[in-house]
DNA sequence: TCCAACTATCTCGATGTCAAGAGACTTCAC
DNA sequence: GTGAAGTCTCTTGACATCGAGATAGTTGGA
């Protein structure tokens, strides 16, 4: 089956013939789904009340295990976004009784965050219907494809995510 | 090699073990991905002083092939963003000289947003920087496993895009 | 002990985006 | 032809994000 990015190539072998746009077989759709993932998680969530900036700073704290703890600091990384965001994203998640920001016992300059109960729930919730509409947006592959397809992907994220840039 | 996307499937697995997080292997890489390249495009860009919207727009322009006109709703479904957002795009774009705006012909409430020489230009030199930094993120894989990997995200992509919703 | 360099978090102003709705025009059934 | 429904673009207000800089605290060498 044909998609927006067939077209897109097509496009431009028609006007640009004197260009390789071949990167733009993969990396194209890399943008474009992942366009697509963030309306349809929107949607998702939106049947437990959370945009999705709160689902990633909430399942952040779940996936760190209890006490459920992590600095801003070590937000920003997983998060990708930038210090200004985070403390804005925590203030809100605190007004929402799903955080609370408490002392960093050993650096007085830190603040740990904490997911309280409810945060927790909200999470897992959260984390469950994501799940479930993952695997129905998968479904058009095999289990081998999608292994592959992880594998494949793998090879891209990990010079990013393994070098200080 | 590991990537961040392995270390939070493994986090999941100890915190949820009851919980089949699979899904994740594919999607997150692909939201993670995406989110880097946004950042690699912003620099690409940077040196030909262009924002990766304006890029969006002037190159959908672009393929559209002589005389480089389309409307700004045919803009909406190429760019994937709202109409409020379409139109502060084309005010800006025109503000810079690189596209102008006109009435369309056949339909009094329609207008045909079209490409100057200088956004076509632009357009141009723009693409090939894009193009350049793509193939060496690329350069990871062979040519056998980027085909492989096109193929595998076009089965995801086909049901957006091919479906009205 | 003191100071410079560094680190962690927060503040602030600018900006791009979205959602909802308004206004203008077109289309189609009757 | 006429009116209702549909379509296309633009307006508006709210809001999340970014980037740069400010503030407070820590660290290590002289």
């Amino acid at each position: 089956m044909e998609d927006e990015v067939d077209r897109l190539v097509s496009a431009w072998r028609r006007e640009r013939p004197d260009l390789d746009v071949e990167p733009l077989e993969v990396l194209s759709r890399v943008s474009r789904l992942a366009r697509h993932l963030d309306r349809a998680r929107r949607l998702a969530f939106a049947e437990h009340e959370l945009e999705p900036w709160e689902f990633d700073v909430l399942t952040a704290l779940r996936r760190a295990g209890a006490p459920y703890q992590l600095s801003p600091g070590q937000l920003l990384t997983q998060t990708l976004v930038t210090s200004g965001t985070m403390t804005n994203r925590i203030d809100r998640l605190a007004k929402k009784g799903l955080v609370q920001r408490e002392p960093d016992p050993s650096d007085r300059r830190g603040v740990l965050v904490r997911l309280t109960d409810e945060g927790r729930d909200r999470a897992d919730e959260a984390l469950a219907g994501l799940l479930e509409q993952e695997r129905a947006i998968l479904a058009e592959l095999s289990r081998t494809q999608r292994r592959e397809l992880a594998d494949l992907l793998r090879q891209l994220t990990a010079p990013f995510d393994n070098t200080p840039g």
